[in-house]
DNA sequence: AACCTTAACAACCGCCATCTT
DNA sequence: GAAGATGGCGGTTGTTAAGGT
């Protein structure tokens, strides 16, 4: 099926935004909200594709954006994200407040590439970069991951050539139903069997990881002692936001949807596109 | 001062998933 | 269920500033 282009690009203009442009985003949004990116352009006044003022507006212009020098510990959470989770940059980017995925994509490629390289870690793999693929204790754990999130996912654990044994490479095994990495549809909680494969694993390894990607903790995740090695893991990839988190059936009755299932951004219980604050809301 | 290289990041493009009709 | 519309994502490119020669 073929797709007409998204505006009409005889009309538009493209490149850098000009500081009117800006203003005049700002201001239909302001007014009116987020939301039917297609017409935006023209309703705004502006000679720009909708995609590009949604672009704008996400990556540069919206209020909640934190902007400036990472910190340390950021760096080292989307290192450890990206570990987790490969180049889904707009879930990283949604375990990082005031973030975007562009941001983060920009900075994982001019800075955190070459940190890990200099570390003698490939950045992709994140092995040690001098050893080979050989697999001779590959172990793999495929088990489900329960969470609030519409999808389960299937976690590949690879001790292989570790350099920290507490931090196995994990990746997403691509047989699964993750492609909904999207957290925007859907509230159905989902459940798989454990299943593990584990063709050669040394007794030591054999352990229970039940992973909650993208979400806040909540404590009876790691009630059962099975669950202690994935929570002292999750705790160093995916801390709880700061400050306190709500109970779960206050979040339930008073928190938008994208909260409830981990997006946090700019660190209040809105997400950017259902938030109420500074003066913009979203008609959906 | 002029030129070249590199780094940083904003913006674009094409594809895919989901929604609507 | 099919087709089209729309939003969103990830990869890539373009532009510009900074630093080096």
């Amino acid at each position: 099926m073929g797709r007409s282009p998204c505006c009409e690009k005889a009309h538009t203009n493209k490149g850098a935004w000009t500081k009117e442009e800006d203003q005049r985003l700002i201001n239909y949004i302001r007014a009116h909200g987020e939301g039917c990116w297609r017409s935006l352009p023209k309703a705004a006044g502006l000679s720009r594709c909708g995609k590009s003022c949604r672009l704008r507006w996400i990556n540069y212009l919206r209020p909640d954006l934190k902007r400036g020098n990472f910190t340390e510990e950021e760096d080292e959470l989307i290192i450890k994200l990206h570990s987790l989770l490969g180049n889904k940059w707009s879930v990283i980017a949604g375990r990082l407040p005031g973030r975007t995925d562009n941001e983060i994509k920009n900075y994982w490629n001019t800075h955190i590439k070459r940190k890990l390289i200099s570390r003698g870690i490939d950045p992709q793999t994140h092995r040690p970069l001098n050893t080979t693929a050989t697999n001779s204790h590959t172990t793999t754990i495929t088990t489900a991951v329960t969470t609030t999130t519409p999808t389960t996912k299937n976690i590949n654990m690879d001790f292989t050539n570790n350099v920290d044994q507490n931090q196995p490479n994990i990746m997403i095994a691509t047989s699964s139903s993750y492609d909904e990495t999207k957290c925007n549809s859907g509230t159905t909680e989902e459940t798989k069997p454990l299943e593990i494969i584990i063709p050669k694993i040394p007794s030591q390894v054999m352990i229970n990881l039940e992973l909650s990607i993208g979400l806040p903790l909540h404590s009876h995740h790691i009630s059962s002692p099975e669950s202690t090695a994935s929570y002292n893991f999750l705790t160093t990839v995916a801390p709880p936001p700061t400050g306190a988190v709500p109970a779960a059936e206050t979040v339930a009755k008073t928190v938008c949807l994208c909260w409830q299932i981990g997006y946090q951004g700019g660190g209040g219980q809105w997400c950017g596109k259902c938030k109420n604050t500074n003066g913009f809301y979203r008609y959906c």
